[in-house]
DNA sequence: TTAAATAGTACTGGATTGGTACCATTATAA
DNA sequence: TTATAATGGTACCAATCCAGTACTATTTAA
């Protein structure tokens, strides 16, 4: 499967919603939840979430809410990810390495290390625009500023 | 965290062990365990999956065993995590189109189908033999018959 | 000073996962 | 022809993880 999880799939739609409006403008948790469709306390939380990682900035107080840091075409897909299930690691010798028992006698490990990598890269090259906006192109991401590399 | 389950993990290192032998070599799941410090009990269960999804031939009986149905070369590791998790589907949206509720009024869903199939190239790429004798090249994974793309 | 907002944290029921157990079936070989 | 070594199928269990909720404290605008 390698689902992703609720939280993380809610927190890409609201990052979303924020991209595609002002890029300063504030919104609450609870319009959020409302024009999004989302359980308020799911969204509260994820919010929290996102803001303690910096991905967005908290306004306490009546009129408060959330607002963006950056803009959407600097927010890559992975870093979301990262902020809201925390490191990539497909394995747990990639993310502890030493903790997993049969490390020593496994021939995995750099395998791992390179698929996960690869993954990684292909999450980073992706933004949070290119989310709402689809770049043009059909075959991997990637926007203004590609280069070329051997795939396949 | 996108964590591979246990038992793809394992069943990774099982067909890298076969991989690693004469090809049609038959090996029990005794064996397996053993050689590999891994759990009987789920290296059974695994090799039952494994065959049951025509990655590898059974033999029953004393003397019996598994054996590899193809060469390492031509097994991906993609192939190897849909058989043993499902389908990879980062979102619900992308395993069963329909089902979401939000998915009438979500705009990501197309975003999330295009990060899901890139990530899944990314794997198809990658072969079991791969894994054992890592080509020399670093970036994105990809043998000899390799194609220019667009990337960052 | 009130109301609207976030911050923090704790909780819960249900699903998933890692791992086990057991019995049926099949095939080898003495 | 029978004992044994193997897989096939299925059911089970405990522990963890996850989606979602609740509650209280704090901050700020009006």
């Amino acid at each position: 499967m390698i689902r992703m999880r609720k939280e993380t799939d809610y927190g890409i739609i609201l990052l979303a919603y924020f991209s595609q409006h002002r890029k300063g403008r504030k919104h609450s948790a609870r319009e959020l939840a409302l024009d999004n469709g989302l359980p308020l306390p799911m969204v509260r939380k994820i919010l929290k979430l996102l803001a303690r990682e910096g991905l967005l900035a908290s306004h306490r107080g009546a009129k408060g809410g959330y607002s963006l840091m950056r803009r959407g075409q600097r927010i890559s897909v992975a870093e979301i990810i990262r902020a809201l299930e925390g490191p990539l690691a497909m394995t747990e010798c990639v993310e502890a390495p030493g903790d997993c028992r049969l490390e020593p006698t496994c021939q995995m490990k750099t395998a791992w290390q390179r698929i996960n990598d690869t993954v990684l890269q292909t999450l980073s090259r992706m933004t949070l625009s290119d989310l709402t906006d689809p770049p043009p192109e059909t075959v991997p991401f990637g926007g203004s500023e590609s280069r070329l590399v051997r795939i396949q």
